[in-house]
DNA sequence: TGAATAGTTGAGCAGTTGTTCAACTATTGA
DNA sequence: TCAATAGTTGAACAACTGCTCAACTATTCA
């Protein structure tokens, strides 16, 4: 690490200057944690998580995730394109019918996991 | 499923009955979704998750953690005792300091997903 | 005992989020 | 071509969140 960088990081009243750069060292650019913040936020909603677990179960339509979730189609259309921005799921149109699944196996881990620690 | 259910479900416009019953049986009681988004709210903000890649590298100090994150200790304190509350992080006081640190693997678990789907 | 320092806490504020409502587009089928 | 239905979008609003500030407690040490 530049030294510069380490004393704009020590120079304050810090307690323990070695550890802290230590530590400094391993951890990634702010960048990086914005975009982790950004993806695990996704999942921070209630209905919206509950959303990816109907679609890791089948792909489903708009219609039958508002009556899954019990809100209406409008807050599922805002949430699905968040989720399809993010590419967290993806949709494919059939006639009027515009079919909603998952994009990849990213989702279903993450919920596992999170599942698995709730449950231990 | 109870035939009430079923119906209370899906005698709305619904356009997939049968896959919407399906899943809805797979689905888990609402406050599991409520309680699965609150645990992993605690990963949705960059500097909460910061700290806790923080801590996965070494036991801190809020002073410590409140320089490598760049706010107030307050700011440090308030976060960890959301963490602390939800037996993300736990700590021990020798004299003045308190040190912290993760509470069980999941943390890590959690983190690495997130950063594994966002490198990939 | 009292000054210094680590940490905690509550109030308050600015910024963000999730929802509904109403108006819109897209597609189908009579 | 027009009505019906699936889905999308933007505005608006209430609720929530993360931060700082100021005041507090806890511990050490001279």
């Amino acid at each position: 690490m530049a030294d510069e960088e380490r004393l704009e990081l020590c120079e304050c009243e810090c307690i323990h200057d070695d550890v802290v750069c230590a530590v400094n060292e391993k951890l990634q650019p702010a960048r990086e944690y914005e975009n982790l913040a950004a993806l695990l936020k996704l999942f921070a909603d209630a209905t919206r998580v509950k959303l990816l677990h109907a679609l890791e179960q089948h792909e489903l339509c708009v219609c039958d995730l508002a009556v899954l979730l019990g809100v209406t189609k409008s807050a599922v259309s805002h949430q699905l394109k968040l989720l399809r921005m993010s590419n967290l799921v993806k949709s494919r149109r059939e006639g009027q019918i515009v079919y909603y699944s998952l994009a990849d196996d990213h989702v279903r881990q993450i919920i596992d996991m999170g599942f698995e620690h709730l449950w231990e």
